[in-house]
DNA sequence: TGCAATAGGGAAAATATTATCCCTATATGA
DNA sequence: TCATATAGGGATAATATTTTCCCTATTGCA
């Protein structure tokens, strides 16, 4: 496993949930297990950019930061739910909240987004 | 400068502000810019962590991205001021929203992430 | 004269994150 | 018998981000 070498800082509120959230998909891995999608083949079928490989990671994290719970249902095929956690679930608005500056802003940000990465090469 | 050769996803709002938030310290800048704090050595003050060099980097990105304008005095020595946008004045409610949360939950989250750290090495 | 403050950039190294590829296992259905 | 679905991990490559180091310039102050 990647073992870090430098200390993350801790100091207010931001640094901490950017501690929990950083990470390409680990939004949307709690927004679509929210949406019902608790079983790690749907994640990967509403997250096609990401990788299994990834999305496990992230997964992980998630639950190591008690964000998800994972339940292994002792089957063949296995079977796995993730689930929101209470404290996981405190998380939704927020991540609303962004989604949904996003949403509102969506062509104006398409726009300054592609401009820059087209100014770039 | 560093090129892409990845195009990012922008598929859903979380992909859209992802991309103009995605940034070690970007949300710091934003903040500490409306509190006031507006000159590059006066947010280099406020956010010790960070190199200069890296919050030119991301205060050049969120003008790009039209969050914040940049205006150069012509005196000596130098003299420059960051002010957000008014789009990037909407923002401000969203990364209060993060804060906030992150802020409420501080033990908790500390305590996670720490053991978290513990347990990798 | 020499140092600090101001603002900023190039190049390269270090670190971190994500993607790619290949492997294990078992039951079901064609 | 062979492919598919299920879940997941190791090793390594590729990509991205951040840090480090060193450079430019000018004014004012000790």
């Amino acid at each position: 496993m990647y073992e870090r070498k430098t200390l993350p800082n801790l100091n207010c509120g931001l640094d901490l949930v950017g501690e929990v959230l950083y990470g390409k998909w680990k939004m949307r891995l709690l927004w679509f297990i929210k949406e019902g999608h608790q079983r790690p083949s749907e994640l990967q079928r509403q997250i096609p950019d990401a990788t299994r490989r990834v999305l496990n990671i992230q997964l992980k994290e998630l639950e190591e930061h008690e964000l998800v719970t994972k339940k292994i249902y002792p089957v063949v095929p296995p079977k796995v739910e993730y689930s929101l956690t209470e404290f996981g679930k405190t998380l939704i608005p927020v991540i609303s909240a962004l989604g949904n500056w996003g949403d509102e802003n969506e062509d104006r940000l398409r726009s300054v987004i592609l401009n820059r990465l087209k100014s770039e090469v």
